[in-house]
DNA sequence: CGAATCTTTATGTATATACATAATGTTAGC
DNA sequence: GCTAACATTATGTATATACATAAAGATTCG
């Protein structure tokens, strides 16, 4: 077998030495070769198996971790974790930007944009502490010249005061908070309901057809930025959310 | 200021260096201090700030651009990424957990079980290959003995002869799946639909009643395992979907 | 036999060092 | 003024080393 010194030499397609041991750990247990619960050698056996220093492939091991691809116990060692299919990453795509990827053209009207106190009693408005000063929004985005869905969104003034002068007449809220608002937690709710007869005049359907509802809250630092409600028409939008190790 | 030996032991809260470092960056990203496209402080500005080793500010950094924070560019230096609320985690439970977690008694139903070669011709099975030799699962799931969703299910059994054996009238397939097929990838796509009169039978709700429909696939090394559908009731069930930094 | 103690050991964290690499900024030359 | 060559520099990868820590396993003692 090649030395120590010759290995990054004949690494194969240019891989580094960190990424050829991932995706070799990594392939073995995505083909069942490493079931769960099976104990992956000790770091030390790794570092001998591939001539290389113990941080090297601590750093991956530490990588696929917390990845969640495997769990460490001290002293025990190394183990593939059990799969856990129920976290996916979900793709919650920027209306005004997926529209036209999927090469229909993008369309957006505002019904109304109003400054309010919000009222705690609504529970749409629960997520906003009570008395807040609010920007109560509503409008439409279309899809093909077709209405794809209605938007219902509260923006905290006192978080985001520069709300208050954007223009929303032509630029959707949710676009505009993008690109004006930095990092933010969020929570997203998806849901199925039958259109109200507003909602089906909103989107050209039947009344009590069935419509994907989004709800989205998002803060910074415990303050709560925006509540959205989207309600999509069932017929013509999807979301997909994928799991792989990679993340 | 404190000398760097003293440091480690002057750390609030008994925090590691590595934690402490990436919290405070990760604070100062999320409250807005460093926007977008910020130029965080080169790893040897934050090495001196912290009194700390280079790799040590560089494992952090490496961290929090594998977590999409932050964005580095050779020479250049590392910049606050560009927010992008649309990647979220989706919680996809194993229904048979995630019942009891809410407090209602979980029911189980076997509709059929047959095996049965794959027919590309239906839209539902060109998932699997034509042909392929399949288990064809319809089943039933209770919460707090109402009917909360219908499952249709195809099972490759040239990946999986394992299934042939199992016992699917007491068991979920989705739980014995979890437990016999080792690490996965998988691609989830939801939708919203009214009940045809089938669906509004199996779930006692009125036909057209508004359901939450979740499609997934299920692969190892190119190979589908599973193909599900489950139609959940929309008036009992929704899905949440979480963006945090931590991942 | 059972509980408490000690030893062993694999992982966890941190450091100092070395060299590779890619992209920026500068300079030289036409 | 434009391009090509060069130097600079921040990140990228890898190593050797050191000590901390938690937990499994062996041992001791009541």
């Amino acid at each position: 077998m090649a030395a120590s010194a010759t290995l990054k030499a004949t690494t194969e397609a240019s891989l580094t030495l960190h990424q050829r041991i991932r995706a070799d750990i990594e392939n073995r247990i995505l083909s069942g070769e490493w079931p769960p619960g099976h104990r992956i050698p000790f770091e030390h056996e790794l570092m001998a198996q591939y001539g290389c220093a113990r941080m090297t492939v601590n750093k991956v091991i530490a990588g696929l971790a917390a990845a969640g691809l495997i769990e460490r116990r001290r002293r025990a060692g190394s183990f593939v974790a059990q799969p856990r299919i129920h976290s996916a990453v979900l793709q919650i795509p920027d209306i005004q930007v997926e529209i036209p990827a999927r090469g229909e053209t993008y369309g957006y009207e505002l019904i109304h944009c109003r400054r309010r106190l919000a009222n705690a009693d609504d529970p749409l408005e629960s997520a906003l502490a009570d008395g807040a000063d609010v920007l109560d929004i509503r409008c439409r985005h279309f899809a093909g010249g077709r209405p794809l869905a209605l938007e219902e969104r509260l923006i905290g003034l006192s978080v985001v005061p520069e709300a208050a002068d954007a223009d929303f007449s032509t630029v959707p809220p949710g676009t505009w908070l993008l690109n004006h608002v930095p990092w933010t937690e969020a929570e997203h709710r998806i849901s199925a309901l039958n259109a109200t007869a507003r909602m089906a005049e909103g989107l050209s359907v039947a009344k009590g057809a069935a419509c994907l509802c989004l709800e989205r809250r998002t803060w910074r630092a415990n303050a709560t930025i925006t509540y959205v409600r989207q309600i999509f028409r069932g017929d013509l939008y999807d979301l997909v959310a994928r799991f792989s190790p990679q993340g």
